[in-house]
DNA sequence: CTAGCATTCAAACGTTCGTTTGAAAGTCAT
DNA sequence: ATGACTTTCAAACGAACGTTTGAATGCTAG
């Protein structure tokens, strides 16, 4: 082994993933040629084949590269609220949950707030074998999070919670990526768009609220 | 002119519509070819151009045919919300705003359904021009129930608003757009899925509690 | 019937796509 | 230095794309 510092190691892999991510985010996944994505990182054009073996590859490592630090994240939030105090507060929970993503979104010299563009845009996307890598890394982070509200709020139907959950879901997923739509309520480019402490508050705020809505009678005499 | 039953005028570009709304939403816009979508329509491959000039055109007037009345009937359920009361409640506000999509949701055997969840995507879309289309058609719409809901809490910020409304903005549109959530949420396919009146009544209560969040100090300082 | 227009059709156009190939260059232990 | 890898490179592959073309067909007014 060499005294040298350290030569990055897939230094190639690496600006493949990094450009990738930037144009996946600009132009989409079809969008997006290889002949493109190889010229922005530098590098020949069979190199992504030759290190992610396909396309399709490299778009499924451009995810995991992100998504599984961020689920981790999420998950050690949540040990660390229901180590503090059992039953854990909802606000809290949401907060365990939505603050690494907005992390990401304050990353705006690395491609953090790229990827959380690229992430919102994923749920949606037409192509089913995204959808799917999406779901299964989501899947053991929804049913502990899942499991832990309906431990901090016993009272609620568990069908309405599933749906109350959904909405949070989107509510931050699309927040984070249509970056038009406030835009276009507030009728120009809000200074603090990204200040993601003060947009922690508003959401955490907003997705407490909603989740602890009053429930109806016609919702209750659907559970 | 002819006392025959009245030939479906414009049959092809009805035909087109269909097929391009359903497979838009399926593989999305790149990925579905004009081959494959004059195939489905079962009309020839040139008459897209024919009738539409271009692909991206055809993507317009997809978009145009549902926008246009859909966001017509928010105004005119807006009109009546505000000629029965004033100030309007705001849970009053968010019905008109929700129950035009929730209609199109209903209807699965037309493409409806299949064009709220084309609609849902569009938000989030790359494709610059497409986004713009959508910023363009609901601008009016935005600015009326913008001032409507400002009439209706005139106690609450003007930003806080602005993202209060972004939030369920994005609820809506990632509700139904986003059908694998729900699913990985709730571990199976709930029956109730597309109960539209239900859901009408869950994202009610959601969003009128997301909107009448108590607003913390931080957000009161911010504003 | 026919002239004029709108529409449909099969075929082809040039371009761009993701991927493959085989040789060249680089890297490192021995 | 040598041999065995790994990695890069320029060039090419076949396939699929959106679009265009010019002839054929359908329809309607005069």
């Amino acid at each position: 082994m060499s005294l040298r510092a350290v030569k990055p190691q897939h230094e190639t892999r690496t600006r493949i993933l990094d450009a990738a991510e930037e144009l996946f985010m600009q132009h989409g996944f079809e969008a997006t040629s290889m002949r493109l994505l190889t010229g922005k990182a530098g590098v020949n054009l069979a190199a992504v084949n030759y290190h992610f073996g396909s396309k399709h590859a490299l778009i499924e490592a451009v995810f995991r590269r992100r998504l599984d630090p961020m689920n981790q994240a999420r998950l050690a939030g949540l040990d660390k609220v229901e180590a503090e105090s059992r039953p854990s507060s909802p606000e809290a929970i949401i907060r365990a949950f939505i603050s690494p993503t907005l992390e990401l979104v304050q990353d705006a010299k690395g491609g953090g707030r790229n990827f959380i563009r690229l992430l919102g845009r994923a749920y949606t996307e037409p192509t089913k074998s995204i959808r799917q890598l999406i779901g299964q890394t989501y899947a053991p982070v929804m049913d502990r999070f899942k499991a832990a509200l309906e431990c901090a709020l016993p009272q609620m139907p568990r069908d309405e919670l599933v749906w109350r959950m959904h909405f949070m879901f989107g509510t931050l997923a699309y927040t984070l990526a249509a970056t038009d739509t406030v835009q276009l309520i507030a009728g120009c480019k809000p200074e603090d768009r990204y200040d993601a402490a003060l947009l922690e508050e508003r959401l955490t705020a907003f997705l407490h609220a909603g989740l602890n809505a009053p429930l109806k009678n016609s919702i209750r005499k659907a559970a």
